[in-house]
DNA sequence: TTATATAAATATAATCATTACAAATATGGA
DNA sequence: TCCATATTTGTAATGATTATATTTATATAA
């Protein structure tokens, strides 16, 4: 919750990213809202304090936190890419119903069956969808 | 490799889905070509054989096709839908150099830690990405 | 401090996969 | 055959993302 903008800053740096005003904003961001942001929400939210931010500043800003490994591009919602500041292999399970999305704990270690220590590995990707419980809970309510 | 349009006609009824012209084209296309396809290859593929097939057609089929549970779609692609006949969990592997999807078999039983019981889980989804073996000879051999 | 080269941000336009819509065509049952 | 309905088709619209050119900010050297 609490991170300084030396803080921040310094987290760019070690990734050798010049700290601008609208990258820490966009990290410091990230860092405090933890609920995989699409770039709508990130602009829409930064656009406030920053009135110049551009759309596209996000995107620029997100893919090169992305090829730094700052974040992870989530391909899980059909219509929008998610941000996740959270690099640790994790799952995520999207909510067909309202569209949160929520992370599980996985364990990596006895998935693959196949061997594939000729594959070059880079990024592992752990989807799953359908209906969360509170959206169970209102349809059972709703009747619908 | 031999499905007869008798064979294909029965998938689709079994799925209550009137087994059209198109329909039984694009389901055997799917059943023969198991490389992933996007709708671009099927829609150039079979726009030969049927010179008034509308691209449309082929979204609204792949779309009825998995609402029925006869294909997937992957998103595994950045920039394109796959649509993935084989129903059976499995994982798939991108190389982003050359952009070929290879499965390969997973163990789903000890995958997830965390209690997901509350959840309704429809589609599990594996994606991985990195450079195939070819491409990384390839990469050897031109030396960059 | 000032000039200057470079990096970063911005506004706008372009791209392109997908979807919406309305019209045309095909199909199954009375 | 006729008709109601399902399917297909062509075209246009949508909307997320990317490309491009210009403006602005920043670091460094003189």
């Amino acid at each position: 919750m609490n991170y300084s903008i030396k803080d921040i800053s310094k987290m760019l740096s070690e990734k050798d990213i010049r700290p601008s005003h609208q990258r820490i904003k966009i990290l410091e961001y990230l860092l405090e809202n933890k609920q995989h942001p699409t770039v709508d929400m990130i602009y829409n939210e930064l656009h406030e304090e920053i009135p110049t931010l551009s759309k596209t500043t996000v995107y620029n800003t997100l893919s090169l936190f992305n090829e730094a490994k700052l974040v992870r591009i989530l391909s899980i919602d059909d219509n929008e890419a998610r941000y996740d500041i959270d690099i640790e292999n994790h799952g995520h399970f999207i909510c067909k119903k309202c569209g949160d999305i929520h992370d599980f704990e996985i364990n990596l270690d006895s998935l693959v069956k196949d061997n594939l220590d000729e594959f070059e590995i880079n990024e592992k990707h752990i989807y799953f969808n359908g209906i969360c419980p509170k959206c169970k809970t209102d349809i059972r309510q709703s009747n619908n």
